[in-house]
RNA sequence: GGGCCUGUAGCUCAGUCAGGUAGAGCGUCGGACUUUUAAUCCGAUGGUCGCGGGUUCGAACCCCGUCAGGCCCGCCA
């Protein structure tokens, strides 16, 4: 059974109605690390809908959470921010500083600045998270209740957080961060509580008093957690291995819940993404890729797939080079099985079973529309990238896969891949092994181990490239026939063109490629060959 | 110090929860095809399941220990 199958399956045990949560603090750039948190939420969620159950999927936009430091992306002039809440403080402009302008204006803040790149990246994957807006959450005070209960139950909660995760609070710790005098949520100290007021007093000399029903401050983030899941009725939420080990938040929260008079939501942990070769993914080091990024170089049902078909608590090596090709074509002999019939072989061993099955899960949960059924394109991403790289023209593209016989007509989701294909060829992204070059000067190293049986080809093969009309076709014919001349196997002849044009050993078909060069080039790179195999 | 996760074929991983002959895909090699989509099709190759004990008729799986890598216990998915 696939992994989403399983949780979900496990939540059909404890009722019908279930809300599956996710939630991301929009502090800097999203990146694909993030999409593994959502994508991993909105599977199970799909898993659970299809066993039947009542779901709703929420993404809980952490926007209460404060601007911790000037991060490298952000200008100097954001000191005055640090502390305060990323969806009170304006988005960064052109340089990385505050854009006073647009924030009064307009509203325009940093939480949305990040958030709405990301959510468009959300539609294109098929994911419709019910968004709720924390700090809008506090203000219109959904956590009036629960805060209440949290600081009634101040000291049993702070002896929880100290026992569970064996870390000792400060004396006047309190669950409950009021805004400060400048209107952050650092270096303030809380002196009293009567309901709804939490007393205070800052390190800037300022005192006031905070209304707790009225966002004037939020609970921290350990109490937080626990509080979303109450007022929202949280049943089930995927969660970063940070927040998973011994002692972290889930820790702390599945008990603060329950003070709170809530029942904990059933975890699933879930292991980094990193970028293969760059180690794990960090917005200030810079190593990061955006699912904006991601979706330019590959289709969306793709990146899902990379997301579904490792198990949550495996650790995902994203590869922006060949493991794109193979994850690529991986979904296409996926989308091409029928698993249906497969299953129906009753001489399978449990083992086998078990294959078809989580392979069938992850193409379900690959999907970018739940129920549709994934269709192969027949056209293999490293077929695609020869075509992509030897033709401009789309439509020459469509021309040779339809003589071919690998298509029978364009379709749109062909040419969106298509599309994508270019855009990866012109990014660094693309692999040096992929990327086709004609020689600019002769390998000295093949030609070296040339027969007498292919230099007389290549001196052919210069001769009838020289004369021949400079069109695909001509050309295709013309290289065959520079060995049959020679009652020669054609097959030299190309090992022949490969070594001499591109200095490989095999290679794509030639003709339409030397077709889109420059006639005359190629008849010096020949005659330079020549001469160094004389 | 405490805890979590991972370790299975050259690579990526299933299989561990419910113990029953060690599995896929990729790669590699071979064959078919022969104006070749580094294509496609067919076949083969490949593992002391990190290591050592224990339980069991039987262990990759359960238990104890151990080694290695990653991570958490300071609100970075």
């Amino acid at each position: 059974m696939h992994w989403a199958d399983v949780a979900a399956q496990s939540l059909s045990h404890k009722g019908n109605k279930h809300v599956v949560s996710t939630g991301i603090t929009p502090s800097g750039e999203f990146h694909i690390g993030h999409l593994r948190e959502i994508l991993t939420g909105d599977m199970i969620a799909r898993a659970a809908k299809n066993a039947g159950l009542d779901v709703d999927f929420v993404f809980i936009i952490d926007s209460a959470d404060p601007l911790r430091k000037v991060y490298d992306f952000l200008g100097k002039e954001y000191e005055q921010c640090v502390g305060q809440q990323l969806g009170a403080i304006p988005a960064p402009d052109k340089n990385g500083n505050p854009d006073w302008e647009r924030f009064h204006e307009e509203g325009w803040t940093y939480a949305q600045h990040f958030l709405q790149p990301f959510l468009k990246a959300l539609s294109e994957i098929g994911v419709k998270p019910r968004l709720i807006d924390n700090l809008e959450s506090y203000r219109s005070g959904r956590f009036s209740d629960l805060a209440k209960i949290a600081c009634d139950k101040a000291d049993e909660i702070k002896e929880c957080i100290e026992r569970v995760s064996s870390r000792e609070l400060p004396e006047h710790w309190f669950p409950w961060s009021p805004l400060n005098s400048k209107g952050g949520l650092d270096k303030v100290k809380v002196t009293g509580y009567d309901f709804p007021n939490v007393h205070w007093t800052d390190e800037y000399g300022g005192t006031g008093v905070s209304d707790i029903t009225k966002g004037e401050g939020k609970l921290p983030w350990r109490i937080d957690w626990p509080a979303k899941w109450g007022w929202i009725g949280v049943t089930c939420e995927a969660f970063g291995k940070d927040h998973g080990a011994a002692g972290g938040s889930y820790a702390t929260g599945r008990e603060i819940v329950q003070l709170l008079g809530h029942e904990p939501p059933q975890p699933l942990v879930y292991e980094w993404i990193s970028l293969k070769g760059k180690g794990a993914m960090s917005s200030s080091v810079g190593n990061t890729i955006g699912p904006i990024e991601a979706l330019q170089l590959v289709p969306p049902e793709i990146l899902r797939l990379l997301i579904a078909k490792s198990k949550p608590n495996k650790a995902i090596e994203f590869d922006t080079g060949m493991g794109l090709v193979t994850l690529a074509d991986e979904y296409e002999r996926l989308a091409a099985r029928d698993f249906g019939s497969e299953l129906a072989d009753d001489t399978l061993s449990r083992r086998q079973r078990v294959q078809i099955e989580d392979a069938s899960g992850a193409m379900r949960m690959a999907s970018t529309v739940d129920g549709q059924q994934a269709h192969a394109t027949s056209v293999t991403f490293r077929h695609l990238a020869l075509l992509a790289q030897t033709k401009k023209d789309d439509s020459e593209v469509w021309a040779s896969l339809v003589a071919s016989g690998a298509i029978q007509s364009v379709t749109p989701q062909l040419q969106d891949r298509l599309h994508r294909m270019r855009h990866w060829i012109e990014s660094e992204h693309f692999p040096e092994e992929m990327r086709m070059n004609i020689l600019k000067k002769p390998n000295l190293e093949m030609l070296q181990h040339f027969t007498s049986d292919q230099k007389n080809i290549l001196r052919n093969l210069t001769v009838a490239l020289q004369a021949c009309t400079w069109d695909s076709a001509a050309i295709g014919s013309c290289i065959p026939q520079a060995a049959r001349d020679l009652e020669l196997p054609p097959r030299m002849a190309f090992t022949v063109a490969y070594a001499a044009l591109m200095g490989t050993e095999k290679g794509p078909r030639l003709a339409p490629i030397l077709a889109e060069m420059d006639q005359q080039s190629i008849r010096e790179l020949l005659n330079q060959c020549l001469v160094a195999t004389e």
